[in-house]
DNA sequence: AAAATAATCAATAGATCAATTGAATATAAT
DNA sequence: ATTATATTCAATTGATCTATTGATTATTTT
């Protein structure tokens, strides 16, 4: 039965992985390193947590193989080993969205907080894009964003909002989107741009579904590796 | 900050999925879900944990939403939510097998210990394969062979595997493939089969793999959904 | 009705995890 | 050299997880 102790040592393996992505503080720096390599004194500042903890945590999913890390001067840099850690984060929400009661409950609860950041349909962006009466952006970040985005969509990833704020039209309406119906990105997106006094809703879901609608799609094509 | 608040409390939701994956014997127990619907008893023989055990881990699962459950009788059977639960585990996989040496290590190991399961390379397989030389084999659950599968490749998952012996060649070479290079039903098929007199090797990885090196693949036309 | 079967429940002990605290190390700036 | 900055390390506490044990419930069979 040494098979059998192989066997359960390679799931032990497995749940390594696993170990990592069952702690929403980690998650969040996942999520976030998913748009770039960052210092640790950064994944502290947008996680909230202490810099120790979040050091601690950050070597934690470097024994995982989720995130790399290279040295230069006194700053440690993370980054996500691989894309494929991205599509990993997707699949995962998608199941927890898909099956999770609790998930819906938070999001009804906190739209009604927030008033009306209420949904655009895809029907209705559909119709209003033909006329040009939006402005749609994608608030995913760059590398996924050329992988595959909304027709006319533009890309700004939430970090590089305030420069482009200028570029951005003040009565138009805009519509923003990102990984899927619960992505935070794009709610916070909408909600900077409307203390700003733009006119700005969510569409309802994210990319993943109207590319799966069977919508069109538009891709970038300088295919650097 | 009340969004602060609300993206923390969706974190901690993704993360249950996450919890659930974070345990070797749950791992297992999800794996061997992804063959079909089984009976917490079924579950528990083939983990080797107790009953009391394995029906706690499967409830842990319904409340993170992976699996559903139905009674009938005096009995409880389980099956997979979703079939993006078994992509879920697979990218997984991939992600730690790239990522985590001692996957290497331990699979080495296993190998030379079990003198020679040297897998037969990709190349090798197309060459053989035009001479007709080899019998080839598909260990996934039948769900996964109709989704696509290597040419000429006959499904036999391993539960079938007895009742399928009388139709396979005693002298001709068999290769058994599954859905990555430490797929472990590849290995039991291959262990199996040459206890029982057979010419049996893997195929160095799986059909993903497969797949994405380009290589010819065939498809079942009955697209039942 | 009594016994057998299948699954769940409840309580427990040891192991592991998460966050905090304060110290330590290493590099950069003054 | 001294101070400041960025990160890691080590120890600790309370919380959570895992497996075990024995009891309990519900359904079938005898």
């Amino acid at each position: 039965m040494s098979s059998n102790t192989f066997k359960k040592d390679l799931f032990a393996q497995f749940a390594l992985v696993g170990k990592s992505l069952s702690n929403g503080n980690r998650l969040e720096l996942l999520e976030f390193l998913a748009q770039g390599e960052r210092t640790v004194d950064e994944l502290a500042k947008v996680s909230g947590l202490t810099v120790a903890n979040t050091s601690q945590h950050l070597q934690g999913l470097r024994r995982s193989g989720l995130v790399k890390s290279r040295a230069d001067g006194q700053k440690s840099y993370y980054r996500l080993s691989d894309y494929s850690v991205v599509e990993l984060l997707s699949l995962m929400r998608k199941i927890a969205e898909e099956n999770l009661a609790e998930i819906q409950v938070l999001v009804a609860n906190y739209l009604t907080s927030k008033d009306d950041l209420e949904p655009i349909s895809r029907d209705e962006l559909l119709q209003r894009a033909k006329k040009g009466a939006v402005t749609v952006i994608d608030v995913r970040p760059e590398r996924e964003y050329e992988m595959g985005h909304l027709p006319y969509a533009i890309n700004i990833p939430l970090s590089e909002l305030k420069k482009e704020l200028k570029n951005l039209p003040r009565k138009k309406e805009i519509v923003a989107y990102c990984r899927g119906p619960h992505c935070i990105l794009s709610f916070e997106l909408v909600q900077e741009l409307r203390s700003r006094g733009y006119k700005a809703r969510r569409l309802e879901d994210g990319f993943p579904e109207w590319k799966l609608e069977g919508l069109p799609i538009e891709q970038e094509h300088n295919s650097t590796s």
